[in-house]
DNA sequence: GCAGCAATTAATCAAGTGTATAATTTCAGA
DNA sequence: TCTGAAATTATACACTTGATTAATTGCTGC
């Protein structure tokens, strides 16, 4: 009986490998699919490593989190990379309603993390600082559209464009990623544009991407 | 050692207590929590109890999505019971942005439920079904809202605004249920009709509640 | 090449899980 | 009041879970 052979990882990799593998749990298996166990398979390690680099598996669990927010954002922004303030905005819709920030594995893995934050004290802070992040940059972008305009606005108004703004993206977000709608037939880039558009008093003419 | 007393309780009854007792389970403590143990003790009963009226505890899970949408469907549509199209969907857009429909709890129930779908076919039909319910009703009430202002539209652009107001309210709904701002302060409901008359092209002083 | 340390595996444990079944209790009808 | 069927409990089982620890391996610096 001889031990399975192996080889020496640095840290950052092997984290990075049992978060990838907590993730592609959580999206094909659920929450409840992401046991010790599977993780550890995935990444191709031992059940009894997890605790080397994470304490608990709420850790894991919660760095898992951490980084998912993180690099769905980061795809978001990516979006929004130069030009002017309309154009960054434009981007930023775009790279919301399509793959790979707007897909089902996505969905998934939100929903599940989505539905513990509420009896997990660690997963609802992790929560909120990522949505603060989100939230932030819609916000700056809406008011430096609306400053390019020449049209100032209160705070109050901005905020409340952010808000309602915030609100369409997300929902549309949700709806494309849960499929239900036959959306390949649809141009949600064109309906994710123009509703902006409407939403902030914008022609949609001048809204393009 | 005497036995715990108990009484018979008809099916019905006994179902709800489960399905109710599921929910709760969820919401307070997680998909995880809701164990059969924890269930059974918060509905005042032997855990071996479940398995007569609900052959598995995906049974169960699955009858407390079910019966979990259609009341969520039903306090959304509570809100528009009469008069015209315009009051009706302005009905129907208050009670979709304030409690019982937006608060925490139900948002905690909802997401667990949608993390199962994607990997679990019998959640994904019973989701499926809950949906296109909601959807149509949507549809159909910006459908009679066109009608009464005699401004005709076409079938695809009823439809296209059917889905931007579906959109709009999932996400102010998530929005306000997840509470990171502090909506509180902001009148929710005034937010939600003023966006949805703009998105609709109506004069938001005459789209009123 | 080799010594020593860190990384990894293997094996084990107690607790909790869903399920199954037999024993008991309740209750309606005679 | 008594009896039989249905509802409910109690107990047990096989399995999975997250965690722990000791043994083993790979690697780096000399």
């Amino acid at each position: 009986m001889t031990r399975r052979t192996f080889h020496h990882e640095p840290e950052a990799v092997r984290q990075n490998d049992l978060i990838a593998a907590t993730l592609d749990s959580i999206a094909e298996l659920g929450l409840g699919g992401a046991t010790v166990r599977e993780v550890a398979h995935r990444a191709g390690v031992t059940p009894g490593l997890i605790r080397r680099y994470f304490d608990n598996k709420e850790r894991l669990v919660a760095a898992a989190y951490r980084t998912f927010i993180s690099n769905l954002i980061a795809a978001a922004e990516s979006g929004c990379g130069e030009g002017s303030a309309h154009t960054r905005l434009a981007g930023l819709i775009r790279a919301s309603v399509t793959a790979p920030v707007a897909d089902g594995r996505t969905l998934s893995i939100w929903a599940a993390f989505i539905g513990m934050v509420h009896s997990d004290p660690v997963m609802a802070e992790v929560h909120r600082e990522g949505y603060q992040a989100f939230r932030d940059l819609i916000e700056r972008l809406v008011g430096e559209v609306i400053t390019e305009r020449g049209t100032p606005a209160s705070p109050a108004t901005i905020r409340q464009h952010a808000i309602v703004l915030n609100a369409l993206l997300d929902g549309l977000w949700i709806e494309i990623s849960m499929g239900g709608d036959d959306f390949s037939r649809l141009d949600v880039v064109q309906i994710a544009l123009n509703s902006t558009a409407t939403l902030l008093g914008i022609d949609p003419a001048e809204f393009r991407d």
